[in-house]
DNA sequence: CGGGATATTGAGTTAGTTCAACACAGGTGG
DNA sequence: CCACCTGTGTTGAACTAACTCAATATCCCG
């Protein structure tokens, strides 16, 4: 299910430093963040990391893996609110505020880097510059949730699908995950579907348009985009720029 | 339009300070909080006081009337993407990221604190308490928009509308505009169908069955909830508590 | 009192849903 | 190695929630 590592691999060894999208980090914030984790956690595919209502002790950053953050209403009906990828960080909410509103599964094996929550309050402390980091990430979570909330709001079915390919298909690029224009996509069209609050059925039947129009090809979970400049134009899609962001 | 003005209430005055869900500033903070601040800004209904895509070099904190936040697709379709009420802090994504992606515009007559973006640096190195606070503020905005994607992804029209009035209105009663369960309500239907994700007629069609069933009453523009526990059990509506709330 | 914005209502249309059947793939146990 | 089983994908048909169009009513303001 899930395991947790005491001993794991050191910060300066961090897979994520090597992505290009990460800012460079000096010697004595990577130290620190070294001193803040204690530890790795493994998870499982399908396993769930984090529940709605509970209290995590932890923060997490996402070394490896995919999984999804989601809400369900009381009758079982789910929205998921993003897809979550290495690099991103998880629990802020928790630590935050009271407690946590939403929950993570996993879709793939996931490695998480853990942060205790009490030794959050020296990081504010003691380095401004990567407080500044972790607004900085909560800013750009909301920015994410603002064009989905124009996606679900806004944009028709094959639209919709269109943006979130082309999102999750950049999101991945970020993380090194796109190898020679493809992309193993871990989640299935149900996954595709409360993504983009719509039903199975009219997914399905939407993404094989895609298909058919010769814009993207998806077989046996292998994902890539064959007319990029056609797909942006339908989803009307702009690839939102950031500036490098911060490792933890 | 909108008047900047440099010599305003000092911030030992600060109206949102009397309010209950606020939390205590230490008297060092609220010095801090007078230095940062450059000034005021009054804007005048119908303005835009910031643009997708610009780049504005201030932060506010609304001090008192109503706006909303939005988005637009090339064609014309908007998406409201929450109302703004006074405590409420705009503008972080602009200052973090490189260049705001959603626009602000005033619903009513608007006082805003103004807070010169390059100030904000020295607010991480000098004033961690408040560095906290505005990363609470992001998080705190996260969860709203958790909350409007699992409407808007998952919830029926009549659950939507039903969970968006509770939201507004108790917001409203955080901020103090609530007077005798009534609320002013300064936005139009349309502004409720374009937060909503529906057209106008439908969001007009399944406003009169709320009234119809006797839930709420909304006439020339005064709000209220009459059967606060009906419309709750209606929406699926979890009232987030979150403790209190940071000042700036 | 007039005019523009907002709200209301009915009628017809459609995008997306639900239901139901079937196809296909991979994984397991006999 | 095959038969089966379960999860996933695909397709057609019928249905419906929400949309568009269009006309009318009401409100607010100068």
């Amino acid at each position: 299910m899930a395991v947790f590592v005491a001993k794991p691999t050191p910060c300066h060894a961090c897979p994520l430093k090597a992505l290009a999208t990460f800012r460079d980090v000096a010697p004595e914030e990577l130290d620190f963040i070294q001193h803040f984790k204690s530890g790795e956690l493994m998870v499982d595919p399908g396993a769930t990391l984090l529940t709605e209502g509970s209290n995590t002790p932890n923060l997490y950053t996402v070394l490896s893996g995919w999984g999804f953050r989601y809400k369900t209403l009381p009758d079982g009906r789910r929205q998921i609110l993003n897809f979550v990828l290495p690099g991103d960080f998880l629990g802020l909410q928790g630590s935050m505020l009271d407690e946590m509103q939403h929950s993570v599964e996993a879709l793939t094996p996931m490695v998480l880097c853990v942060f205790p929550r009490d030794k959050l309050w020296t990081l504010y402390t003691n380095f401004p510059s990567l407080a500044f980091d972790l607004t900085w990430l909560a800013a750009r979570s909301e920015r994410i949730l603002d064009e989905t909330l124009l996606s679900l709001g806004r944009r028709s079915a094959l639209e919709r699908v269109a943006h979130l390919l082309l999102d999750v298909h950049r999101r991945a690029q970020q993380s090194g995950l796109v190898v020679n224009r493809k992309v193993r996509f871990p989640f299935t069209q149900q996954h595709l579907a409360d993504a983009l609050g719509l039903s199975l059925v009219h997914t399905n039947k939407t993404l094989k348009q895609l298909t058919g129009r010769g814009l993207i090809r998806w077989k046996s979970s292998v994902f890539e985009i064959v007319d990029d400049n056609a797909l942006q134009a339908l989803a009307k899609y702009d690839a939102p720029s950031t500036g490098s962001r911060p490792l933890i």
